[in-house]
DNA sequence: TGGAAAACATACTGGATGGTATGTACAATA
DNA sequence: TATTGTACATACCATCCAGTATGTTTTCCA
């Protein structure tokens, strides 16, 4: 008897199916906010119903709640946390991330920006259960800049004045504001130059 | 004969209508993004009715573009432009603003963050009339900011190595990350953390 | 001063959209 | 194998909301 994983193709697989109904429903949320995203398009993009969706999920706040824990985290601990506690270098990766994001993430990183971003700045003002969930993970990704800032100190990478939380806090704040200028002007080269200037503030505080 | 502008108090004053109009709009747009503003909401906070939105504005989306044109841009040049043309040592404006932001523009600054950067991420990769208008918007502020440094490098402020067009462009892109961070953290505790990393940085390109 | 245009007010429409009610096929369990 | 709950599909509803049609009042000016 096959392992249901590998004959259960096109049968039902409530596990892949909500999986799919949740990246659907990220990719409408990047494209155009959680307020834009239309659910009569998430169940479009998956080929299933709406029968489907409020199965899996109580109403649109579950499913905008859901993508935040499930999908962004994911991607944050993908891209960043993972990558910044293995390296024995870890200044080095986030200056090699900087310069290299559009590689990294792909060129919607300029045309539509950061999904975790956009998401906390349309719904934070407007929505306490967004705003708890994004800013923890948020604490989390500051956390692991910080520590990794940390240990590059204690390796006598950067100097030993340097304040590491707060300069964690800037870092992730000013990254953010490169990739938003960058949307705004869709120019990959303002993402260039935004990115170099962070790199020269990270190498400012390089040991000499 | 009185002058209608001191008598037309309670009385017909298409100038006025059009400009609490655009206000309200602005006020909407702040708190619930251009997609989430109501023009039902809009015409309640000024008292008047839909007839006159739709006889000062063909459509939600010209009323969007006017607050842009005559809202958003008037708050830049008060806020930044003329005091950088006006004053004689800019880097000490610049550094000024950042440090005493909520005093300056109101605690919503925390609470809602910057409405030019709100009104930017949402509606840039979705409409290009909204793109155009504020990255030309950004343009002016970054190219003041540009003219401001290198007054101040002239002045022998800043050290001479320095690219001030792409100092200006990073310092434009940090200040607004620093205020989405301070809006994701309802913190002006967050605020102050992440302005101070951003004078740390333009203390660094100070001539010593 | 009369008439026309501007400056509003009132009432309504139509489509979009989140959500629901109900039905059916499948899968596990007993 | 009968049964029960899960995993969907189908059809529909109610409301919100941008936009319109039309009426009324004020202002301007010839």
């Amino acid at each position: 008897m096959p392992t249901p994983e590998i004959t259960a193709r096109s049968e039902r697989n409530p596990d892949r199916t909500r999986r799919a109904i949740l990246e659907a429903a990220f990719q409408e949320i990047y494209r155009n906010g959680f307020q834009g995203m239309r659910l009569d398009d998430v169940v479009a993009a998956t080929g299933l119903t709406k029968g489907a969706l409020y199965h899996h999920f109580p109403n649109k706040q579950a499913l905008g709640y859901a993508v935040v824990d499930e999908i962004i985290r994911d991607i944050i601990k993908q891209a960043w946390l993972e990558p910044l506690a293995s390296d024995q270098n870890p200044l080095a990766v986030i200056i090699h991330f900087i310069g290299h994001m559009e590689t990294l993430m792909g060129s919607d990183i300029v045309t539509l920006g950061c999904p975790m971003n956009n998401l906390a700045q349309e719904m934070s003002p407007l929505d306490e259960g967004f705003r708890s969930r994004l800013d923890q993970l948020y604490q989390e990704w500051r956390g692991s800049i910080q520590t990794a800032l940390e240990r590059s100190q204690q390796a006598g990478i950067i100097r030993a004045e340097v304040d590491c939380s707060k300069t964690a806090t800037f870092v992730l704040a000013a990254l953010s504001g490169c990739v938003g200028a960058a949307k705004n002007a869709q120019s990959s080269e303002q993402l260039q130059i935004c990115g170099s200037g962070l790199i020269d503030y990270l190498e400012s505080i390089r040991q000499a």
